[in-house]
DNA sequence: CTGAAAGCGCTTACAG
DNA sequence: CTGAAAGCGCTTACAG
């Protein structure tokens, strides 16, 4: 035995080494028996494979990725990402907290819930193509040398752009393939895989306009910088055109997105008395927010003003009255993100794509459809 | 130069020959500054940092796995895991569609927010150690095969032990360290991370007996053989037991788990004329279940019927009324889960250990505390 | 179809 | 403090 020498060694399992020994061939034989099974007569196959079932061999990714020239493992950052706080020590011995009328644990899962369905899609894709999934996430500090380690430990990176710096991302870009998931712009020189946020908005307003026969309609915005928005807005005055109807330059009023900014914006709009017949969110928290402040100022929804969404988070499904609003396809944007950076994994050369997925217009009560007694 | 050969390089990156000869070091003195900076020379570490920083050099992490022997790898295992259909053509091509009063999307979310949470948690102790996140997920076929190339690509596995067989549990194990979260046995040889099921129900019942006065409870059961339900029960009978009441031998009823089954229970209880002042729900789907059925019948929450739920799932801020129920700390069981792998990855040898994280118990409505009007 | 051997890019005792 | 060199466990042209 040649190998070995003055180190001792520290890890436990069976090599190549060992399941060759034992199967009395090459480990050139033992490495084409899992990777290409059909090159390799029946019979020592066999004997190969006995072996590496006696020895439970299992190949170290690391050898294989070093040799191999690739990790065979896909990033997914999350910038957005919370860190978990350290639990007290009372929970950390079992003790139990009783908390009298706690207010909501957390204000908004659907953060969670977006990052959840994602890594769903993403892993689906991934392991139909054998390859695993790393979650990565930002430094509380130096985001570049994070972004370095990253780029070390795998072959190709997905990205959500609303929360990754425009710089950073060429800086990745340059070292491993990248694809960015949302975002507004797609005319850049990555790969990104987006959703239709323009024409959900716009199908959604002709609903309002056309189902409902109500022209006076307005749009609240989120914040002005948020590509997601200034798409919505855009289908949003499409339908309006497509309508014949006066066009507005811009939103109504604006939020940030947050459930209070919602209220604060309608309460606005009903103290000067600008409240449309029908109000077009940026997104579902606003919408919520709206639908707080109407009731507490005795405006019925949907029969004095129309609301709606955007996004169909869960909380949508338990207002009232239920929201209607534009769900999009979060768990097939994991996938189609994954499937494009295998693409570009196989052929570097090509040109940078985009691929735009479409979205769930969900009709529901308070644009005034499936009326029911809304006051239960 | 020495190296290089008959292949050609594929792989873009610098390597650390590549900074050794640009700092004028060698390559042991750059992966010195890289691991162990206090070992240099502040002028050499100036030097060789410099040089990295012009390459925009990255390790490789299979060949520092490799040459370290351990991949910086931790796996989270997700044997639970639903993976995501294909979407349809139209999604695929921004085809915009509409859903007419579409029913709820999903019933049951809490599985997505317990994975996010348990992510969230994991991530934020190993990225704290620096090392990776990796999230593995069950095979479809050959759950075997896919725990051996697990095994190949990471240090130690955490997985959730309702989701895994117990032999894929052994077999994993004995090839790296695993850490195995809730479940109920934690007699075994692994390490274990758990939460206080049982002193938690054992709060919530107490407070229903001793706040409300109340002696006529019965329990709703999950599956006899799910080891949290029999932890919760256990703790449901500890309070009867200190109450000095009569202790049930088993459940009033049973369901498994899901919301319908509570409805079927809560549904059998009141034909029979078995319903007791207080309900104590092995979880809270069945509680909403038992919610909806009671309404339906015309028993009033709290007034008549007292009923508490388990999980705190985000629907029990939204019933009617809103559901006293018991939280689990599940991103902290993520870190705490990583953590102790990380414990025992250092020290192979040590006793296999288990750590209980406490409970939060959440007062409101249902048990007949802050009495509002409950109609709206 | 199979084997001998080089090489992947690091880390780390061992000398100096 | 720094360097020369072996070794980690695979893959893959290249011969045969």
């Amino acid at each position: 035995m040649a190998r070995g020498g003055r180190r001792a060694k520290r890890s436990r399992g069976a090599t190549v080494y060992d399941v060759a020994n034992r199967a009395g061939v090459s480990i050139a034989t033992v490495s084409r028996v899992l990777r290409e099974p059909e090159r390799v007569t029946e019979a020592t196959r066999a004997a190969v494979l006995a072996a590496v079932d006696e020895l439970s061999y299992a190949p170290r990714a690391s050898a294989r990725g070093l040799a191999a020239g690739h990790a065979g493992v896909i990033g997914l950052y999350f910038a957005g990402f919370d860190p978990v706080e350290e639990p007290d020590p009372q929970v950390m011995h079992g003790g139990i907290t009783i908390h009298d009328d706690p207010s909501m644990r957390r204000t908004d899962l659907s953060a969670d819930l977006y990052m959840s369905a994602l890594t769903r899609g993403a892993l689906t894709a991934a392991w139909k193509n054998n390859t695993a999934i790393m979650i990565a996430i930002p430094a509380a500090i130096d985001e570049a040398s994070r972004l370095v380690s990253i780029a070390g430990s795998v072959d190709g990176l997905v990205a959500m752009s609303r929360s990754i710096g425009e710089e950073a991302l060429l800086q990745i870009s340059r070292r491993i393939p990248l694809v960015v998931i949302a975002g507004g712009r797609t005319d850049d020189q990555f790969d990104h895989v987006t959703t239709n946020n323009r024409a959900g908005m716009t199908a959604l307003t002709c609903h309002v306009l056309q189902v409902h026969g109500v022209t006076n309609v307005g749009y609240l915005g989120g914040p002005a910088d948020s590509p997601d928005d200034v798409d919505r807005f855009a289908g949003f005055q499409d339908a309006l055109a497509s309508a014949q109807l006066p066009i507005p330059e811009r939103p109504l009023e604006r939020g940030d997105f947050t459930r209070p900014s919602g209220q604060h914006a309608v309460r606005a709009l009903a103290e000067q008395d600008r409240l449309p017949r029908a109000l077009l969110c940026g997104n579902d928290q606003m919408a919520l927010g709206a639908l707080d402040v109407l009731r507490a100022i005795g405006k019925r929804v949907p029969d004095d003003v129309i609301v709606t969404g955007f996004d169909g988070i869960e909380a949508t499904q338990f207002s009232i009255p239920r929201l209607t609003t534009v769900h999009q396809p979060t768990a097939q944007l994991g996938m189609a993100a994954v499937d494009l950076l295998l693409k570009r994994l196989a052929e570097p050369d090509r040109e940078p794509q985009s691929v735009m997925l479409g979205v769930d217009v969900l009709i529901r009560e308070s644009c005034g459809c499936h009326r029911t007694d809304t006051t239960r």
